[in-house]
DNA sequence: GTCTATATCCAGATAGAC
DNA sequence: GTCTATCTGGATATAGAC
């Protein structure tokens, strides 16, 4: 019964939840077939391998994490510190649905840098233009000298890695009590924007 | 020839490089014994499985990893700034040296969240006296109100992230270029400081 | 202790009926 | 398009000779 449309997606959704919890060396067929209501070979007739699938996922989830609202925010003229302010707020609020991206990313771009590096939408990423701002701000005085990059990433690793080492952080910080870790990352966006800007103004 | 103890030290060395470079589920025992100058079965003589001796390289990389020189730190009655300085001084040069122990040490740890928080050290780290240094600054108006915990995470954030995620990094910042990428890894530990430092004096 | 050869297991992939 | 049954390859693990 040519359902191959909503197939597809249970297959693909399923796979998504796999893939990002196990990363691919670790992830099944068969729990990808199970939680898709389906069975393994019905993966083949769609996908042809594992490595075609995983290509996909990798893919979906490149674009929707490294290109979020950034262009959005770029376009609404808001001043520095405010801009900083929201990209954090809307990477964190993303997190927070799905904390184990971070980890996801990181994990496939290790294992195969070279696959992972076509996959990256490089192109479209808006990096001169941060970078660009970055030095205005500083070269008008708002903002202490800082290095574009350095800054770059300062901010990509407070945001990305307390969820990627959030098992660890439970365990260490808070003794796996939850309402603490909860709290913790539920305050996480408010508390890196005031760390960032408090480091940058003048 | 009766060289246990040789051969034995030779197999940790092999287990250890390639389990930090390919994680558990990548890593092949072939590759281990190849390393090591052995063959597959004397892998098994000596650790019985695969498992079992990845146990003992995970345990040891966190011994060392977790409790770097901390301890010496604390020890000199440096003042705050300098201790941070000196932390992460210390911390980046051992990141230099082992470039892929945090993507290794994040990766096992959501991979088997459970086994890894059994081999964490966790009685042994001086979480509470950084914590307690930290609230005593501030309640001394040296440095700005913070959260210890947010402040402890922010710091390894910034210190490990970077490592976890170079590839990414060296492609999308650096273009590949490698003398970009090792001038930025070379300059991060000051950077790093004055980052932190900057963001918590009053 | 160390090796070669082999057993066992398991996951990805395919064949072929419906 | 979907299934069951099967093949195949590769990786861990064991047996047994030296």
């Amino acid at each position: 019964m040519a359902q191959t449309k909503d197939t597809e997606k249970q297959i693909l959704e399923a796979a998504k939840q796999v893939f990002i919890e196990k990363g691919f060396e670790a992830a099944r067929m068969q729990e990808i077939a199970d939680k898709a209501g389906i069975n393994k070979a019905l993966l083949h007739y769609y996908f042809r391998s594992k490595e075609k699938l995983f290509q996909q996922i990798l893919n979906s989830v490149f674009e929707k994490m490294l290109l979020p609202q950034i262009f959005l925010l770029l376009g609404k003229d808001l001043n520095f510190f405010d801009l900083i302010r929201e990209l954090v707020k809307a990477y964190i609020t993303v997190l927070n649905q799905n904390p184990s991206l971070p980890w996801f990313i990181l994990s496939e771009i290790n294992r195969d840098p070279d696959r992972a590096k076509n996959v990256i939408p490089i192109n479209k990423m808006p990096i001169e233009n941060i970078f660009t701002l970055i030095n205005i701000e500083a070269d008008a005085g708002n903002i202490k000298p800082i290095s574009p990059e350095q800054l770059f990433v300062n901010i990509l690793s407070l945001c990305l890695f307390p969820y990627a080492a959030k098992p660890l952080i439970n365990t260490i910080l808070f003794k796996d009590n939850k309402e603490e870790s909860d709290n913790f990352f539920e305050t996480r966006a408010a508390h890196i924007s005031d760390f960032i800007i408090s480091s940058i103004k003048k």
